[in-house]
DNA sequence: CCACACTTACTTACTGGTTAGTAAGTCCCA
DNA sequence: TGGGACTTACTAACCAGTAAGTAAGTGTGG
């Protein structure tokens, strides 16, 4: 958790190991985006910064540490946009989920590396699989109780379980649309279409109309 | 194309070279479902029919075509069903989709063979990523006609480039909810799921109360 | 009806390539 | 002068694909 040497130290230079991991996070993240975790290589990463790959293992100790620490570095960049340091709730987590997927048009390799990544996480024994099970549980807790919220404000009174199969549905959707996307990035509007998405399960599940203001 | 010999021949004993491949399909689709196409390798195939790794390349030529046919045979599967021969259209192609989803239910290893192949196939230069995007188009098309037609049916106009949007975020909710129940079976009814999620999908398209019936 | 020709379904053995990980040594900066 | 950041050199494992051989059919001509 805390890798301390956050720009806090008074001398001026010393950037060379926090910084240096930083580089291989990246490159590791475009090798494992481009290429998949076992088809993307140690030699890749290191080629991508400079050194060979024996470099990259003195910093990570092994090819799965370095997964781990690429898949904290993408949560970190994913809530570095977010000043309030928070996720919100209610209305503003879904404007916040539209959001991201705006932002995540531009952010090709950031998409295909969570794609790829979640796809190999549901073969036998994948390192990256608890992690994947993990957030999706979270992600699940949170949509829910944001729906709960929502439901709550208009005073509608939500069936069991209602929440949470609303919850899962909109998770499913952005996943899926992203994967549309990097296929064929014509065919998909990525925040139009989680927009339309999100607007008709919550417009559903709620029985009246909801809309996300387009930013 | 035309492989001849289907039971057709008088002679009761030759099962041996259609019968053989079939076996490899089915195990490669466990290989390639349960680790991935990098990572399953041909020893494994093989072992899972009792022969060598060159005799699945005698069968097949290469690792690639294997894969390609695998493909094909999970399409057959996956229409053997339909006893019509032909896809449905209009309300009957919904209650088709979630008749599908409930089936999956009970063919773990096929939809987790389809959803890391998937996620795989965005990887560069991926064998698979032709497929899937053709399979993505295809189906884009055929779920959007059949919302047109049930637009038709309740006389409801809709916008421009509307079916489409509906059609993306259909098949990209049904692909997001696979991978969430491959994770984790017990938060996610695959059938219930789908259902719910296409019923709101499509009220909130055509702008009234959609039901598909629960088979 | 059977022997010879040919095909099919493999196996064994190998090649060339790639991989993660290790160990030991070198360089450079503080 | 000492320790961190590497490199070089290596290992052991595994991979797809090839080549050559074998054993068991299958078809056919006499």
């Amino acid at each position: 958790m805390s890798e301390a040497t956050e720009q806090a130290a008074p001398k001026a230079k010393r950037p060379t190991r926090a910084h240096r991991r930083e580089e291989i996070l990246a490159a590791a993240t475009r090798v494992f985006g481009s290429k998949g975790y076992h088809q993307g290589s140690l030699v890749d990463v290191a080629a991508q910064v400079g050194i060979t790959h024996a470099g990259v293992l003195h910093h990570f100790g092994s090819k799965d540490k370095l997964l781990w620490e690429v898949l904290e570095y993408r949560d970190r960049v994913d809530v570095q946009h977010l000043e309030g340091k928070h996720i919100p709730g209610g209305m503003d987590l879904f404007r916040h989920l539209v959001t991201t997927a705006q932002l995540n048009a531009d952010r090709r390799g950031i998409v295909q590396a969570y794609a790829v990544l979640t796809g190999e996480s549901v073969t036998d024994g994948h390192p990256a699989s608890s992690w994947v099970g993990h957030r999706f549980s979270v992600l699940r807790g949170e949509i829910a109780e944001a729906v709960r919220e929502v439901a709550r404000e208009r005073d509608v009174t939500l069936p069991d379980g209602e929440a949470e199969r609303a919850a899962n549905a909109v998770i499913a959707v952005m996943d899926g649309l992203q994967l549309q996307w990097l296929l064929d990035p014509e065919a998909v509007d990525l925040a139009e279409a989680t927009r339309f998405a999100i607007e008709s399960i919550l417009t559903a599940t709620l029985g009246s109309t909801v809309r996300i203001a387009s930013t």
